[in-house]
DNA sequence: ATTGGGTGTGAACCAGCTGTTAACGGGGGC
DNA sequence: GCCCCCGTTAACAGCTGGTTCACACCCAAT
């Protein structure tokens, strides 16, 4: 389903001054051009969309922000608005119009729009729009892409986009390493494979993609070909997949289980990971 | 009877969604009446709160989401609003005044205003841009994000989709898991089969389907094989279930009064507490 | 007591989910 | 332009578990 071709560049790392991308889909050339000399040199990356666009071509851009004039769409805006947004939940909508009513405005927002903002309108509070828009949807996001991270034998590094066991590395390529990294930092909690799909690759999962298992098929065999003894990424029937380091040895994990309650403690769950069992 | 079998798309079960909660700092009569009066009876929890509120006494409240008139605080409005920001990140906070010029709107939004809403505005439309406020707020945080729960011997953890019985997983598979986090939502309310199946198959029941019949006693083994001892779900003949846990035990139950049921209490054979009908 | 419909129970079926492998094709580096 | 890398897609096999069926049992009403 590679709508994406290429443009596999702008990656979120640093959520802090990480620059804005902003579509822009309008046709009001006074408004674009003012706004233009605003985004400029603000840290802002922004690209003028024709208003005929399909929300699927969206996908590859990586958006963070759209802002758009319903008026100049040649679709059905209600539809638009609607398709954007299940195809990208993590794309702040901005809906900037002239004349609109309450109705509209009410509808808008419900179908999907973050903001609702009325001609004419100054650059400044545009740009301020979009960025609480951001800001919020951002809000929450991944705590410290800084550190690195270590869990089980391996290591993480954020910083290099790659991952190591005593200082060897895995030889991830950029998705493999993503979808490592998003597993990892949910680790112990079990992630849907839709949400897992969202998070790696940016927008909703079609149905049918088996992208997500091909890619965990990669990614277990390079973790296995360099950390053996040790199972990392866990099976979950029907839902998705589980990060948890799981040391192999017939020792047990480290936990003093000389306990008088050998199940109490908690043995991380044996649900059945098809991999190992017999 | 059901529809192809998987189907495990869409459906987001999020059946129960939670009312927002709303704190309302303002001081026009008129305009909270006819807010007051929009809030009733659509789901919400809203709170009229003075304007000289501190901060520090929202973080208790549990809010989702605050409207307010920077007008009527009698602190300054800025480090208010960039207070409340950093004190509870995971609030939306709506600006609704009047007279605002765009520069106050822009530094609003700036210092941690989600929206700004100029006065007079309709109702209708306040509330849409509070929903859409909250929304963006809750997406990204799936249902793993509520807590895990206890009832009786059982921990569920939405986590993991499983539950656990003094650390031992009860091997649920997602189905069955569904269909115990919705009974347990629930505990001690009757819930009748039709709901159950619209909340845990996301679709109308056809007539004569046993699916629910036979995943409750799925369950029940399920739960009777970890946790014997114990009754969680109760059969109520010709409605539906209802998910309460019972000791078995004849020693009382930890209710404080012997209750001077009538009929006869948690009889120790009979399967089903055809219970308080009435 | 009889009866009709609702519910418990066990088992079988098979649609769909996952693991696995390999071919395809676009893009970027050389 | 050529080659290699890597993401995507398709195809196949094994298995899970949701659905369905059949029958026994229970409840409530006549």
């Amino acid at each position: 389903m590679g709508i994406a071709g290429g443009l596999y560049h702008g990656h979120r790392m640093s959520v802090r001054r990480d620059p804005i991308r902003l579509g822009i889909v309008d046709s009001d050339s006074g408004f674009l051009k003012v706004l233009a000399k605003r985004l400029e040199g603000s840290g802002y990356e922004y690209r003028v969309l024709p208003g005929g666009i399909p929300p699927e071509e969206l996908v590859a851009s990586k958006l963070n922000a759209l802002l758009f004039d319903p008026t100049v769409l040649r679709s059905d805006p209600w539809d638009f608005l609607e398709r954007v947004g299940s195809l990208l939940p993590g794309l702040g909508i901005i809906v900037c119009s002239a004349n609109s009513t309450v109705a509209q405005r009410v509808r808008g927002l419900r179908v999907g729009a973050d903001d609702w903002i009325a001609k004419p309108c100054h650059p400044e509070e545009v740009v301020a729009r979009v960025e609480a828009v951001v800001r919020r949807h951002r809000r929450g996001r991944s705590t410290a892409d800084a550190g690195p991270m270590v869990v089980g034998e391996i290591e993480i590094r954020p910083d290099r986009f790659q991952a190591y066991v005593a200082g060897r590395s895995l030889e991830l390529t950029r998705r493999e390493y993503e979808l490592l990294q998003v597993l990892a930092e949910a680790e112990g909690r079990v992630i849907e494979r839709e949400a897992l799909y969202q998070s790696v690759w940016g927008y909703a999962m079609a149905h049918g993609d088996r992208s997500v298992d091909v890619f965990v098929r990669k990614l277990r065999a390079k973790l296995n070909r360099t950390s053996p003894g040790w199972e990392y990424i866990h099976t979950h029937f029907g839902i998705g997949y589980r990060f948890e380091p799981e040391s192999l040895d017939k020792a047990a994990v480290p936990v003093a289980d000389a306990e008088p309650e050998p199940d109490a403690a908690r043995s991380p769950d044996s649900n059945r990971s098809l991999s190992s069992h017999a």
